[in-house]
DNA sequence: ATGTTTTTGTTGATTTTTGTTGATTTCAGG
DNA sequence: CCTGAAATCAACAAAAATCAACAAAAACAT
């Protein structure tokens, strides 16, 4: 182990990827160090090694903080890598609050130029350190809980910016009543984003199909034939009227 | 038990990683001192031994990317530190961006009630998550740089709410004309955060006191009688000049 | 004060890592 | 399939980090 590990581990995650030249001039040493110091890192897998360039595997890395209350991180980060089949280099996107997007975030700094308008300041805290994306953050005051803000000034932004897509979740799915969360504020900003994009992404895991002790009963808005529901498992029968007219992306 | 022991696990847990003989220097013994003493923590197992460097065997996601990239990180750290000693439980402070803030940020999570007010969507994003604050994102659109926002919207933000505290950076300090940085967005939001607060601080690392290649010449605002600079080494006597009004807080 | 114990710095031998050179392999485009 | 450019690998010399042993300094108890 070289005391040069963490901050490759560190550089390689960060920016998705990175050619061994320019991490050796980062670091100051020369190219065939980094190669020998990178050697037992792949054999560990814990990056993958191209010809050319260093490319991390786990584009997923935990988000800090919501590491721990996020139930399902498994289905969070397959859902999170089959958004990237989706979205690509030079799209616009808007995405929501809540775990589910934590991860998408995470997932997202592979691609580059994209343009995203989020309410979340974790979202917007993340793409913003790559280079090329050109990042807005929707509103002002913070809720504490996740970091996100449902104030005026945060519509207004959502509805300034039109984006290919609009990434969004949901806390629960309800065989009748369809997809639905907690709060009224974040109904009110799904639909805003919903309304401002060409196509919807719906990403949810397959535990929010199942019962729930507390039941959220806001219902989000409709989605149009042709968006998108990304989950990680195959939609059980008594959801599939749901589902009929999307286009369903089951991770693996 | 050597009396650096504490010291010695602290920094290196902050760090991730640091070099053997990098940490004599900050501790000033020499390096042979610091393997005799690291020996039976690493031993004990409470960090990890590297050829060349101990590194942290703690949860390497811990701290994030911008405090990792940062240099003198010390002495950042040590800064972070001592502004726990001015921020009290329940105080409104103003944030601008720059490493030094991303540091101060970090050790700013020991303080809860806390009401932040910053540019920077990193700053933005780790205070929101403490329990009790109340933080505001000033601004839309992020510069990929660094996550801050300098638009119409993060002034106007910053204009409307009230601080006890401004805690303000510079890249680099001239005998003559005092604290400097690049760009002209960043001195207009320093006397917008300087004039909406009741006390300013000034934190600025020893490195920023030496000659510099590339030298910005962008005068930040002056600062007032009683204001507070956070360094971590004495000021020179050429300096003292600048500092003579103001309480000097060097960090150890 | 004095002697003892502990900690610290210094030196030189030993081990590990790093940079350089040149040969070999891989990749993209005809 | 061939070719040129870039990336990779292997091997050796140079540089850096480590270790062990001893001497100096500091801390401690008597």
């Amino acid at each position: 182990m070289s005391k040069y590990e963490i901050q490759i581990r560190e550089i390689v995650n960060m920016q998705g990827s990175i050619t061994v030249l320019e991490l050796a001039r980062a670091l100051s040493v020369s190219d065939q160090t980094i190669r020998r110091v990178v050697r037992p890192l792949v054999e560990r897998g814990e990056i993958a090694k191209v010809h050319g360039a260093l490319v991390s595997n786990r584009s997923p890395i935990d988000p800090p903080f919501m590491s721990r209350m996020s139930q399902n991180k498994l289905a969070k980060i397959a859902i999170a890598r089959s958004l990237l089949d989706l979205i690509k280099d030079g799209d616009r996107i808007a995405i929501d609050t809540g775990s589910t997007s934590a991860f998408a975030a995470q997932a997202l700094r592979e691609r580059r130029y994209l343009t995203v308008v989020t309410n979340s300041a974790f979202v917007a805290s993340t793409l913003s350190m790559i280079p090329g994306n050109n990042v807005s953050m929707a509103g002002t005051q913070l809720r504490h809980h996740d970091g996100a803000s449902f104030d005026r000034s945060a519509f207004e932004i959502i509805e300034r910016i039109h984006v290919d897509y609009a990434l969004l979740s949901a806390s629960l799915v309800d065989e009748r009543k369809g997809f639905l969360v907690h709060e009224q504020c974040e109904v009110d900003m799904a639909t805003a984003m919903l309304e401002n994009s060409s196509k919807t992404i719906m990403a949810v895991d397959h535990s929010k199909f199942l019962p729930q002790n507390r039941k959220p009963s806001l219902k989000q808005p409709e989605l149009k034939p042709g968006d998108y529901l990304l989950t990680d498992k195959p939609i059980l029968r008594q959801f599939q009227h749901l589902t009929s007219s999307l286009n369903v992306v089951v991770a693996e």
